[in-house]
DNA sequence: TGTAATGTCTCTAGCAACTAGAGGTTCAAG
DNA sequence: CTTGAACCTCTAGTTGCTAGAGACATTACA
């Protein structure tokens, strides 16, 4: 049986973490010692790492709801988690797709500024007039 | 003079959001009519079509604070802003990079799924254990 | 056996950047 | 003059955690 520090440690998830995603209902609530304290069986450590390689990969957590829930039924068809899987692709090209665009402004605007005064500054200068911009650059993905 | 709809719709803001805005200090409190309705002169719109476009080019709100300082002083040197500038556009391709690996990764994850029972399922699996991974993907960007 | 240093417990609050809703007032049109 | 849209304030929720307070448990070492 594992601590929630070694738990934490060896999946490499911070301790506050796992008693997140316990209380979000995304790990079982553990077995606790005689002074209370969380302890784990072995196979937590492979649900905690699924858990953590699927963030790793973008996935949501309510995608990963999903994802755990049907590896917990081996026999039922994996088409749901193709189409999870797909979704996830989608979006990260979506996101790409879109990073790429601000990247070619970012540069332009850049390369334009001479590093004057603040009058003069292309980076201010285009920051505050949409239409000096190359793309469009609507609907937000942001950060 | 605008009503904050109006200025909104101007300049593409949903009207709350200007509101948030002006709660942390990025919009200056605006006079208000008879009635306690905001009223916005025209220089709000510059001011808040800057902000958004900052937004789309993924500034966050704090660099844009800083930038809108800089834009009220316009004799100064733009070294400052060129160098927010810069560190968006690192943040940027940072972040493409790692996206890119992410798609490659679960681009192979589904390639391989040959959409039989959850039980062979490659998505589960090379969730399940890091060790499938072709790439590291360690610390989060995440989603 | 004592004690000191970790580790763990619960709970609350905070981060970004908004969004949604309740419950009420004001304005513009017909 | 009434209806309906737009506005007001306030609180709370979103996502995925992270940080801190104050208290208890466990372990290591002398």
């Amino acid at each position: 049986m594992l601590t929630i520090g070694k738990l934490g440690s060896s999946a490499g998830v911070k301790v506050p973490t796992i008693r997140y995603y316990e209380q979000i209902g995304l790990l079982p609530e553990p077995d606790r010692s005689a002074g209370n304290q969380r302890l784990y069986p072995r196979a937590a450590l492979d649900r905690l790492a699924f858990i953590r390689h699927a963030r790793e990969l973008g996935f949501p957590l309510d995608a990963i709801r999903d994802l755990l829930s049907l590896s917990d039924k081996p026999d039922q068809s994996c088409a749901a988690a193709d189409i999870i899987a797909k979704a996830q692709l989608a979006a990260t090209r979506a996101r790409i797709t879109r990073l790429r665009a601000l990247e070619a402004e970012l540069e332009r605007m850049i390369d334009q500024c001479a590093c004057g005064t603040i009058s003069d500054c292309r980076v201010i200068e285009v920051l505050g007039d949409h239409a000096h911009c190359a793309h469009d650059h609507h609907e937000g993905e942001a950060a």
